[in-house]
DNA sequence: CTGAACATTCAGTATTGACTGAAACTTCTG
DNA sequence: CAGAAGTTTCAGTCAATACTGAATGTTCAG
């Protein structure tokens, strides 16, 4: 009963805990996220998550539906099986880089009120529409950066369709 | 003696304070950088800052550090004032983009991980494959896009040299 | 309808970590 | 050297919040 992780995994599923738990998220999200990433098979209950990450299933509930709903993890059910499944889909990465572009929007919001306030001094003006314009260009420039390699990366896959969801015969 | 700050003052530097501390700094450093690139004149005094964001010494000093070392704020002293002064130059825009720079090169690292530990299984290798390859691309591309913004805007700066530091004649 | 198998909710707990403020330290002036 | 002005350190406080686990809600089989 007890899944058994190496150290390797646990480490990576730490890791993740860490550097999403450090941005924002929960530590909880990215363990979930990490097992999700590694484990087999690639669809989980909410059971088996919550014994490898040794968590309360409460947690992983509360969990699930951060990640589902910032489009990081899929839920899905099976016919004459009461419980959910969870994955981590490709899609989960088109969240994530999108995600970085709100990060970059909300920032230049931020920008543009600092902007508003800065009326009376033509030097504050000077560094505030500096700050705004870089932070602008970045959240311009990001999607144009992220659409080209979604668009390289889905051209190769039709010239070169691997197998990607395998099972290997071991 | 108090330094009134405009209401839209304020929500811009709680704004800063709220998106950094959200973003793995403490909202003090939010705040600071916040009123850094508000404040007039430029330079400040700790016992300045302090008052403008009604926080104690300790805080500051701490803070300023954070900020100094990832580059965002510049000391400077002056002959004949023991005082130290703050403030955030140019350069703390770029500090900032490479800042995010780190971030994705310390996500790939993870992936690296992820990918060393899921050795048994074909599907965790690509899910982690493909995860790496996404995180690795913006890593690589992130520099070259801020290196054009930089080189544009340096030849801009160049062409047509606008007072940057001014003062107005009010 | 009843009970079993899951999932979710939420009050409580524990931990983390940001900030305060007083004491210690440094540096400059007279 | 004495003292003033300023800065840094650090132990303690307080608030935020991630997680637990028991109770509640939901869905389906018989």
């Amino acid at each position: 009963m007890a899944t058994i992780l190496t150290p390797a995994q646990s480490a990576f599923i730490e890791e993740m805990g860490q550097f999403l738990g450090g941005y924002g998220m929960t530590p909880m999200a990215g363990r979930m996220w990490g097992w999700l990433l590694l484990c087999d098979p690639p669809e989980q209950t909410a059971a088996e998550i919550a014994e490898a990450l040794q968590a309360s299933r409460g947690a992983i509930s509360g969990t699930a539906r951060i990640l589902a709903s910032a489009g990081f993890i899929r839920r899905t059910t099976r016919r004459g099986d009461r419980r959910e499944y969870f994955s981590s889909p490709p899609e989960a990465l088109d969240s994530m880089l999108s995600n970085a572009g709100v990060i970059y929007r909300r920032l230049r919001e931020i920008a543009e009120h600092g902007l508003a306030a800065s009326g009376n001094s033509a030097s504050a003006e000077a560094r505030l529409r500096e700050f705004h314009d870089v932070v602008a260009f970045i959240e311009a420039e990001l999607p144009r950066l992220i659409d080209g390699f979604l668009r390289d990366r889905a051209a190769n896959k039709t010239l070169m369709p691997v197998e990607a969801g395998g099972k290997e015969p071991s």
